[in-house]
DNA sequence: TGCGCAGGTGTTTTT
DNA sequence: CACCTGCGCA
């Protein structure tokens, strides 16, 4: 027997040898899902599959990696470089890059970001003189994000009845309009958003014959990781990309679904099993990774799920610590309990920094942490927020990249044009759009015949002389490789000279962060391009891969030893013998978001259920009784789902009273024990009215006194009075019996108006 | 044209 | 609280 079968159980030894025919594998957390995907695949190379023809598709770059460094290693062979294993995105990407002229796209297709995306989106707005608080960029992109994700064009989006009545609804019913300007406008700019690279490759499988025949033959084997988080779009690319072979291997589990906002569907789930006829279904349920009391506990709070497979998690591992619930009577006083917590299980214990990870429902939630950490002399890195290519800088300088790899992309244009400063203002930069908009050219187009604009003087001396810096780049392009061209831009443009002249510390920062960024061009052009890779590395291969990492991507050598801090959501697939989940309150976790509908409370309980069996060890859970939000103190329940962790596996003596208590914290857990608690937190779910069909939550905005609104939780009732600023209005409301007269505050509640 | 300041405004979660 | 925007002034 090969040697990488042997450690398998029995049903990881089912999976990985199981090779033919489409296969379900569900697998629960910490049951060796990675393993038995490895495994499969160095298998699959042994048998004498052609390591070419195997397409692996992760959520997290961090996840191929690994994956590719584990076949690696099992093989002992450079086999494994010729796998096709990627993020869905990035995957996309380089197919993309071969067959975008088919699409229409120049090869050197930009990649945007949210922040280009949604710059597109606010010209376009402007443009439109419509009122940008009404229509805010981010809500307009999550409206398109998620129209594409369930494979809506923008023509679609205009015929639906139902999304038009929506957006008249929210009072914004020219989404539909700016849908289809900002579409053609990425067209246009030769620009792809993170969406269009899963609607485009599903255009081109569906629409192109030849590329479907291609793809299809060439990816004898199909691998899909994290099946559960897959939305529309991968789902029928992924059917499509199968359909030949049918050796399509999904691995997921339901109970980590937790990417429903990006249009994520368990349901992806139960269809596979209806797609094909001879589905097989392996379920992986022994977990190696947690103590039985995290296990135990974790099954208990996923059991208050309906909609779930029914799964048995278990684990050969002792019991183990119980899970130590903590209460703070601050936000700070939280941070200071974690950071003197960890000194002690550092000296204590001997655990390492990198043994160690907070997890945080959302990102804001890292700063008490940062604090107390520098303080106590904890090395931490966080992860989230700003990749470093997000950064100003950088991004400043990879425009100078992007214009010259693809001038059509304007927001890159219009982001350098005037930077460093060269006397180029706004009046200018509007004649030139305005003057493009009209004559139906690119912005480059403008630039390269300026005559018609009729500029004269210093103006037009400073447009020249861009347009001229820009071709002389672009001419450099085929001469030089990519590092030295990015160096000739770094001295032409001003870039470096602006960032070395600032000696404060920031801009020191700045200007090493601009030669990390010089040193990776480097790295990536200088690495010679590996067999299976089915594009060069160049200029416009560059940019295509960085837009797609995030900053988990990138683990350089000092953020090792380190205490982890990240989103629950980052941690997905990580584990950590040590986790503190901190932050554990209502209106934080559950969000006050997702509180009011059963669907979006599930998936914050599945958040719960990631962020438990995160734990290998010791599983702290933390909350606290005040907490700074937008500069003031505000006061928020213990979360919900603490009351949902059995009692016997819990060590409640360091949540019996806050820590560093004061006189003032009287209540929620003065002397009260958690059963009694209970009451208090089940005080949210007494409501017996349950939200019918049409319930629309309505903006707040447009209650008056007098109307007739339907409550998610207590039912029909009319609006008597509006009190309060605007941003937080509080509706006195009389229900229908037996809930009679209440106080709402509107920020908190959704109300739906009855016509 | 560019900078500084006051005021407003916002927090889920991410490729 | 922190960031960003817009406005006013030099």
């Amino acid at each position: 027997m090969q040697e990488y079968l042997k450690s398998l159980n029995e049903n990881q030894h089912k999976a990985v040898i199981h090779t033919e025919g489409p296969l379900m594998i569900v697998a629960g957390a910490g049951s060796g899902k990675t393993k038995v995907l490895t495994s499969r695949i160095a298998h699959l190379i042994h048998l004498g599959v052609d390591s070419f023809r195997i397409l692996a598709l992760t959520f997290t770059n961090k996840a191929a990696k690994e994956m590719k460094e584990r076949i690696e290693h099992m093989l002992g062979n450079s086999e494994a470089r010729n796998l096709f294993i990627g993020t869905f995105h990035s995957v996309f990407s380089r197919i993309l890059r071969v067959e975008a002229t088919r699409l229409g796209y120049p090869a050197n297709f930009t990649i945007y970001d949210t922040d280009d995306a949604k710059s597109v989106i606010k010209a376009i707005v402007k443009e439109k003189n419509l009122d940008d608080k009404t229509y805010k960029a981010s809500i307009i992109y999550n409206r398109i994000s998620s129209a594409k994700n369930n494979l809506y064009t923008y023509r679609e989006y205009q015929a639906d009845a139902e999304i038009q009545q929506e957006d008249a609804r929210s009072n914004r019913p020219l989404i539909g309009q700016i849908f289809e300007a900002y579409s053609k406008r990425c067209f246009k700019n030769g620009a792809m958003d993170f969406d269009d690279l899963l609607v485009n490759m599903y255009i081109l499988l569906s629409n192109f014959p030849e590329a479907l025949s291609k793809y299809q033959t060439k990816f004898r084997y199909v691998m899909i990781d994290e099946y559960q988080d897959t939305n529309l779009a991968q789902y029928h690319i992924v059917k499509l990309l199968g359909a030949m072979h049918e050796n399509i291997c999904v691995v997921g589990d339901d109970a980590q679904s937790i990417y429903s906002f990006r249009g994520a569907s368990m349901e992806n789930i139960f269809q596979f099993q209806k797609d094909y006829d001879d589905v097989t279904v392996i379920k992986l349920e022994q977990n190696y990774r947690s103590t039985r009391n995290i296990i135990e506990a974790a099954n208990q709070v996923i059991a208050k799920n309906e909609n779930q497979i029914k799964k048995n998690l278990w684990t050969e591992k002792e019991s183990g610590d119980k899970i130590k619930l903590v209460c703070s009577f601050t936000d700070n006083d939280e941070g200071k309990y974690v950071a003197d917590a960890i000194s002690e299980l550092k000296i204590r214990n001997h655990y390492q920094n990198q043994q160690i990870a907070i997890l945080y429902r959302t990102n804001a939630q890292s700063r008490a942490f940062e604090e107390s950490f520098r303080r106590a002399n904890i090395a931490y890195k966080i992860y989230g927020g700003l990749s470093f290519y997000q950064r100003k800088e950088i991004k400043d300088f990879v425009c100078y990249l992007r214009c010259v790899a693809n001038p059509q992309d304007e927001e890159a244009l219009k982001r350098i044009i005037n930077y460093p400063a060269r006397g180029i203002g706004t009046t200018t930069l509007n004649k030139i759009s305005v003057f493009a908009q009209e004559k139906n050219i690119t912005y480059w187009q403008a630039l390269n015949d300026l005559e018609p604009l009729g500029f004269k003087g210093a103006t037009l001396s400073a447009l020249q002389n861009f347009v001229m810096m820009i071709k002389h780049f672009q001419l450099l392009q085929d001469k030089k490789n990519a590092y030295e061209l990015a160096e000739e831009i770094g001295k032409l443009s001003g870039l470096v000279k602006e960032l070395y002249i600032d000696k404060t510390v920031e801009g020191l920062a700045r200007y090493e962060n601009l030669q990390e960024l010089l040193n990776s061009i480097k790295e990536y052009t200088e690495t010679p391009t590996e067999d299976g890779e089915l594009v060069e590395r160049n200029l416009g291969s560059y940019l295509q891969q960085i837009t797609l990492l995030t900053d988990t991507d990138n683990d350089n050598e000092e953020d090792q030893n380190t205490v982890k801090l990240m989103t629950i959501h980052a941690a997905k697939g990580l584990e950590f013998p040590i986790v503190f989940l901190v932050g554990m309150e209502e209106n934080i976790f559950p969000s006050q978001m997702s509180m009011y509908d059963r669907e979006d409370l599930e998936e914050e309980r599945r958040l719960f259920y990631v962020a438990i069996t995160r734990a290998k060890e010791k599983l702290y859970i933390s909350f606290a009784n005040n907490r700074y939000r937008f500069g003031s103190l505000v006061q928020n329940d213990p979360s919900r789902f603490i009351d949902e962790l059995p009692a016997d596996m819990v060590d409640n003596s360091l949540a019996s009273k806050p820590r560093f208590n004061t006189p003032k914290s009287k209540g929620l857990f003065g002397n009260e024990n958690a059963i009694q608690q209970k009451k208090v937190v089940n005080h949210h779910t007494t409501a017996t009215h349950t939200a019918t069909a049409q319930f629309k939550p309505d903006d707040p905005s447009k209650l008056q006194e007098g109307m007739r609104v339907e409550h998610q939780r207590f039912g029909f009732g009319k609006i008597i009075t509006l009190e309060g600023p605007a941003n937080n209005k509080i509706a006195t409301i009389n229900f229908e019996p037996p809930i009679g007269q209440k106080k709402i505050m509107l920020n908190y509640a959704k109300l739906s108006i009855v016509a």
